[in-house]
DNA sequence: AGACCTTTGAAGCAT
DNA sequence: ATGCTTCAAAGGTCT
């Protein structure tokens, strides 16, 4: 649900973080504390969609509901059992599979940051505006605004953004991005001319 | 089917 | 330490 980022967003001030010592679901509103420990519980959605890996890890508890959670979801598993055995479980798991060239469980991907977060919550704002319709054209637009925005409504994101690395740490302990590092044939060998970074 | 485009930020990697 | 590269999401477009 995309109004939930906001109600986390709104939270996030209030929610005093602890890094470093983050309990999962300090920061979630109580009705979404019930429902995530029910899922995280044994509360497995049995309905036989079929994961596409499309649905970032994270982003089940955040945006979306448990409908969204895969069956083979680390989120499905009770978040009692001890961390580091089930990263290991599941990072030799994937090892194997992937010696084998089994390649159906989904990669762990990385947290999303600060901007692909307000991107996930804008996008559809600018596609109901009707001006563009492709990602890329879309996400010049989602720049512009990200840059519009005041330093407290970024900072909405920027706290989330390190919530979720927080929890994506806690749930993949001993994870690292050079997991998903080079696994794509491109990227495009040259910077375009005459692009002007804007990021500072 | 899969890369490309386009954005920002985080992290890996090379120097 | 610094700077470059890759990936994260999205989905229409192109090869």
């Amino acid at each position: 649900m995309l109004h939930y980022i906001n109600e986390i967003g709104l939270n996030l001030s209030a929610a005093a973080p602890t890094c470093g010592h983050l309990e999962m679901v300090d920061w979630f509103p109580p009705q979404q504390q019930q429902q995530f420990l029910n899922l995280t519980s044994g509360g497995r959605d049995t309905r036989s969609h079929t994961h596409t890996s499309s649905v970032h890890p994270l982003v089940p508890l955040l945006l979306y509901s448990d409908t969204h959670f895969p069956p083979s979801s680390p989120y499905s598993r009770p978040i009692g059992a001890p961390a580091d055995r089930q990263a290991d479980a599941h990072s030799d798991t994937r090892a194997r599979d992937h010696a084998n060239g089994v390649t159906s469980r989904p990669a762990v991907k990385k947290p999303l940051n600060a901007f692909m977060l307000y991107m996930k919550e804008t996008r559809h704002k600018v596609l109901q505006e009707g001006r563009e319709r492709e990602s890329a054209a879309v996400n010049r637009i989602l720049g512009r605004k990200w840059h519009a925005l005041s330093r407290s409504e970024q900072s909405k994101y920027y706290d989330l953004a390190q919530k979720e690395r927080l929890l994506h740490t806690q749930l993949y302990p001993g994870w690292s991005a050079r997991e998903n590092y080079g696994k794509r044939k491109r990227k495009r060998s040259q910077q375009p001319t005459g692009s002007c970074p804007t990021s500072g």
